[in-house]
DNA sequence: TATAATATGGAAAACGGTTTCCGGAAAACG
DNA sequence: CGTTTTCCGGAAACCGTTTTCCATATTATA
């Protein structure tokens, strides 16, 4: 590979010229001389080394993203969002997906700051281990104080800025949606009890029970990992509950279709003998049978919107004070809802 | 943040025998004076700069990761797969989505090649605008003529080893199948033109039907983008023609449950009235109403065989001979399709 | 016309590591 | 006991940039 030295070289001139004028430095250089470099560069088809480049500026432009799981459509669609922002700007992303394996997401993060990325988006797995949670919240301060700037994605407790929406919130007012339709008997497929964000959203489910003098029946509540098949294992718990719910809210869109499918399976009829309703609005949430009435989040957007903070506060056009931005959702009320008593 | 330098002083050794401690080097170093320094590397908090390593040591242990859509449950998966070899084997992967854009696809491998990757692993676009393969075959030879090891991802028409499935005996199979059901009139919705996968999903539809003397008409056969939206547009489309075709083949799953939904929509059945198969096997596949037959693609395998020969390459453990590797696939007949006529 | 300001370019010191080459001490060998 | 190995450690070159500081030539100012 052709080196800055070369390009010196071949056209006459110190390799400080030559980074003066690939770089557009504000130094005067000479118009004749900056035509000649210029032509030299592109013949030998020279480009700078980013690594190179970094050592000496300390910034590599280059973006850390942790995700837990990159295949989940939830994530897949804020990493879209994230990237066409990094894009835009020039930066380039370091994807890890750590499966939700704690030491796996440490790990990651320790590389993160090894490479030096100029900041990380944080969108890991919301995990609840404390001593993972105490090794990553030093790794996190480390980093930021270090004047690598962090924003955290989702729900997270750590100390940093951060983007989410209003899960509490969000959920309960799918829940009361529900018993707006007639429903007083709702179960509710949770997420992984050591995810922060299923704590959420249960939390929302239950102060909408509660708000309506529901009882809260732990024998239609059920966790599950975040999957389909998860999601039919839930369902079969719920449904085979003595007193049968005429409801159940998945607590994300994941869950809910597998739901939906069990109920098929077993020849139960959707809506019209149980409401199912989801969580996130994936885009397959709109093409299953029948269509999923499910809170919409906008992932897209929040991968953006963080990016776009991140990228502030690298440039320093913003100051990391710990605080959660919150974007707006909306219920999307779609045929897997219907009143109770049957229409 | 603390340097090899750093250590140095403290435990009072040059920098040469710190970087032989943390590298476990070849030459010796006196136990006591091993101890020494790993100590204070330890009570340092001591990692070594990535980029300065990789500067000198032409190294930089990142794998490149080229892909089109990430969201797209394809792909997504196939990235599992690449990131989870990538992390055995302490590689990070720098992942970028080009939306299938050609100049991003570009600019993203010059970018790649600046951070001097050991490796790309090219999951791009497929495109087929001729300028772009132009200049793509140039960087990409460029590349590999550098030591940097290249690995496609599907079908592509670079030179270069290639980890694929046979499209083409694939899609030829599945119509087969369609056909051994009593079908003779065979809708078919192609991929984007501008995709070569496209192109030999089709060949293998055609001499399926040439094999079994059936006609081809091009009013049965749409192109879409491989999304559902355009599943339910071609769907329309198929559907509206004089003589109904008995069944829809889709080139991929996204497509074909469009297809299932809108067929829905107009309250067409299916399998009765219509089979509908699919491409890919993606796990939504498994959890549409009907569940869809669909040529099963080992989505992670290809992802993980794909990095494997990549990582091979670059230890030199394996020559990049221009190959294409091809996995095996399998069809999965589930409920949305029955023999014809109807049951 | 003497002097200050500006334009233009280079030398050299970083950045943080790895590696080659070398030298002295201790151990092994004859 | 002299000589060859082996063990251990350091000096310095290098990777490819950016940037500070300095030098010279040219032009503007007084």
């Amino acid at each position: 590979m052709p080196s800055i030295s070369d390009v010196a070289k071949l056209a006459g001139v110190s390799v400080t010229t030559v980074s003066r004028v690939i770089n557009n430095s504000a130094h005067p250089v000479n118009q004749e001389t900056r035509e000649r470099v210029l032509k030299v560069a592109q013949e030998l088809n020279f480009v700078p080394n980013a690594l190179a480049r970094a050592l000496v500026s300390d910034s590599t432009h280059m973006i850390g993203v942790l995700v837990g799981d990159a295949s989940d459509p939830y994530f897949a669609t804020i990493l879209r969002g994230i990237s066409v922002i990094a894009r835009e700007e020039g930066y380039l992303t370091m994807i890890c997906n750590s499966d939700r394996l704690p030491e796996i997401e440490l790990s990651y993060v320790q590389m993160m700051s090894n490479y030096h990325v100029d900041g990380i988006l944080f969108t890991g797995g919301g995990l609840t281990d404390s001593s993972y949670i105490q090794e990553m919240r030093n790794l996190l301060a480390d980093l930021q104080e270090r004047g690598v700037p962090v924003v955290l994605l989702g729900t997270h407790r750590f100390s940093a800025p951060q983007v989410s929406i209003d899960n509490v919130q969000a959920a309960m007012d799918m829940t009361e949606y529900l018993i707006s339709l007639g429903h007083k008997r709702i179960g509710f497929i949770n997420g992984p009890d050591l995810l922060t964000t299923s704590a959420l959203r249960l939390e929302g489910y239950c102060k909408a029970l509660e708000k309506y003098g529901i009882p809260y029946d732990p024998g239609i509540v059920v966790s599950s990992e975040f999957t389909y098949e998860d999601g039919q294992r839930a369902t079969d718990l719920i449904i085979s509950c003595p007193e049968r719910p005429t409801a159940i809210f998945g607590s994300n869109d994941l869950t809910a279709i597998g739901c939906l499918s069990r109920l098929r399976e077993r020849g139960i009829q959707v809506p019209e003998e149980i409401s199912v309703a989801g969580f996130d609005d994936i885009s397959a949430a709109r093409y299953v049978n029948p269509p999923l009435t499910t809170v919409h989040v906008p992932m897209w957007d929040l991968g953006a919107a963080g990016m776009r903070h991140l990228l502030k506060l690298i440039k320093g056009e913003a100051q990391a004070v710990e605080e959660t931005y919150l974007l707006p959702y909306t219920l999307e009320k779609r045929q897997s809802t219907a009143a109770y008593p049957g229409r």
